[in-house]
DNA sequence: GCCAACGTTGGC
DNA sequence: GCCAACGTTGGC
């Protein structure tokens, strides 16, 4: 899952009451489709910095919560604020939990260097989704490359 | 800051 | 339903 860390961070995460938060704000069909379809309860997740000079793989979590309504896509209030979805959002989130620390955050760059993970989505051009499929190897390949700690 | 790759919007 | 125009994302 991406993040500009600017906007909420893997750091903001692990300060975060239980290190859990709502994922809120997903406003694409295709991810929206992913965390419904896709997500079940413990699965693991990669937290993303996107738009940084050096985009990393900043930590870990897991699915904390399976998809459920969205209200900010109902409140005019709030940046996310979808005013198509008229009293019924049809925009999900979950909640995700923080679960491992990256001794070494790993960077876009140490990935692309993993033959390993030649085949990763979030590598191939034009990969702008901001939630992604991420397979085991590929997701072990990473801890392994971050030295990932349990929090 | 540039621009490629998408996604969305709206006229027809 | 097509497609041009426009907006956004995000790597570089």
């Amino acid at each position: 899952m991406k993040t500009e860390p600017s906007v909420f961070s893997f750091e903001d995460l692990v300060k975060a009451p239980g290190r859990t938060t709502h994922w809120e704000g997903v406003r694409n069909y295709q991810a929206r489709n992913l965390m419904r379809d896709e997500f079940k309860k413990g699965d693991a997740v990669l937290v993303y910095h996107s738009n940084l000079a050096e985009p990393v793989v900043a930590g870990i979590a897991e699915v904390a919560r399976e998809a459920y309504p969205d209200p900010s896509a109902l409140d005019k209030k709030s940046e996310y604020y979808d005013e198509k979805s008229k009293g019924v959002s049809s925009w999900v989130m979950v909640d995700v939990k923080a679960t491992h620390s990256l001794a070494t955050p790993v960077t876009r760059t140490q990935l692309k260097k993993e033959p390993a993970l030649k085949e990763m989505k979030v590598l191939q051009k034009g990969a702008r989704l901001s939630v992604q499929p991420v397979t085991q190897k590929e997701f072990e390949k990473i801890l392994a490359l971050g030295k990932a700690k349990k929090l």
